[in-house]
DNA sequence: AGAGAAATTAACCCGTTGGATAAATACTGT
DNA sequence: ACAGTATTTATCCAACGGGTTAATTTCTCT
């Protein structure tokens, strides 16, 4: 927005011919692929940061460095740029998700990586998040007419049952807690804090952005879960403040 | 917005003398203060069902009953409008929490009662669910601009920091968790499922705002939690799926 | 080469929208 | 009763913003 940042490719054609004019004119080149997805990325963070009624089709088209006209060639007006948008975010999470290994741990070390991949697949994508948002602010209204997110389940439901199970037979839970709302609580654990993030550090009058508080705050989400799960004050310990000298999470994916 | 809905108080008058022409004339009566609150509600509507940018300034003259002009008479433009709303939104909930007593429960009761509180604030105020989310999504702009709201304290940190500290002393509570963290974690357990609950009812293909499935939901995030702080598998069992014939949970405000 | 198709640019259209100006009407105190 | 002020109505407008139309340029295939 800041910057027009022109992304298309230029080339400096020098007339073979006429040499003597050096008739130096710029022209362009076509790159249907590329220019969809300048368009698709441009617009995801146009409707990420101004919600869709805020966002303009005109920064879009500047910030894919296109004509506003690519746009509708390319993927269509507002809405249908909006839907495709809100689908390649939720493919990409999806992908990411089936990705994530949780077989070959042990079921607390498995919840805990889980809590992980969705705390910094959160932080690492901010705009997942705004886009959320948005269309819950929409009340899915875009999110009901997409067949194709509807289609694409996340394995993380069935990963968790499978975890559970696991940890109630082996004893390290003691309850089968239903997937789902173990699903939407660890999601909603780290949602609410990112995406309030801006009112929630005015209220308290402190950055909760800061590097320090979000160790702290991924110590005390895991140490909730954990600690519901299992019962143990070993869980419970990791929940007491001040952890401060905790090691970064490295990327789960 | 469907209905212009005309809020305003008009009165026949008829004139004593002159009676003949019985030219019933209908005038307009002065209410500032009514007018004043008729606006704001408006504008808490339109606010909250579109979003900063979405909203128009139009409908919520309309739907107050108003000529557009006395929204710039009474509150100002469109962004003084929306942060006045905004703070009678934090207004409003800070008002209720303090309402909120939990000096005589003891410790869990009082976790619980706490976590009861948000749930059916949440539910009986979608606006305000709504209004937080625009606001966040606009980075905080204008609450960081509001010395008002920042004045006004939740009173459920130091409540919650109260209720531990005796938890933790009766034995009930293992450990002394952060109060911030917990007030975040429970305000996030109950934002996140009904704020979202439009896009996470078309990914898990059911209605998640249907009675049975609030019930449940509130259920399990007590038992989450209270099993967290507690270590007991009393809390625990509150968590197993299908509670279904929980009776439903009187406001508590 | 060169014709037809694909991709891109440039310019325009027109309803919407936040906001402003000015005139009218209802109160209030004296 | 009336003068002055507070409140409300009636219009207007300039900028914006999504979308369209038409012309221009590049690529591909024969």
């Amino acid at each position: 927005m800041t910057a027009p940042a022109c992304y298309m490719r230029f080339v400096s054609t020098q007339r073979a011919t006429g040499l003597a004019k050096a008739k130096r004119t710029l022209k362009w080149q076509r790159d249907p692929e590329g220019m969809r997805l300048r368009i698709l990325e441009a617009a995801k963070q146009e409707f990420s940061a101004h919600g869709l009624a805020g966002a303009r089709v005109d920064r879009i088209a500047a910030n894919a460095g296109a004509n506003k006209r690519m746009l509708y060639y390319h993927v269509g007006n507002k809405d249908e740029l909006y839907l495709a948008v809100l689908e390649g975010a939720y493919d990409k999470i999806r992908s990411e998700e089936r990705g994530l290994d949780l077989e070959h741990l042990d079921p607390p070390e498995a919840i805990r990586r889980l809590i992980e991949f969705t705390w910094n697949y959160f932080l690492r994508n901010p705009e997942f998040l705004s886009l959320l948002q948005t269309e819950n602010l929409a009340r899915a209204k875009h999110l009901k007419r997409s067949t194709k997110v509807k289609s694409m389940h996340s394995p993380f439901v069935e990963m968790i049952g499978t975890v559970v199970r696991r940890g109630v037979s082996s004893g390290d839970f003691k309850v089968a807690v239903d997937p789902v709302q173990l699903y939407i609580s660890i999601a909603g654990l780290c949602f609410f804090y990112l995406s309030n993030s801006a009112t929630l550090s005015v209220i308290f009058g402190r950055d909760l952005l800061a590097k320090d508080a979000k160790d702290e705050r991924l110590d005390h989400m895991v140490g909730l879960v954990l600690a519901a799960l299992t019962g143990q004050s070993a869980a419970l310990l990791a929940m007491t403040k001040a952890p401060k000298s905790r090691a970064a999470v490295a990327q789960t994916v």
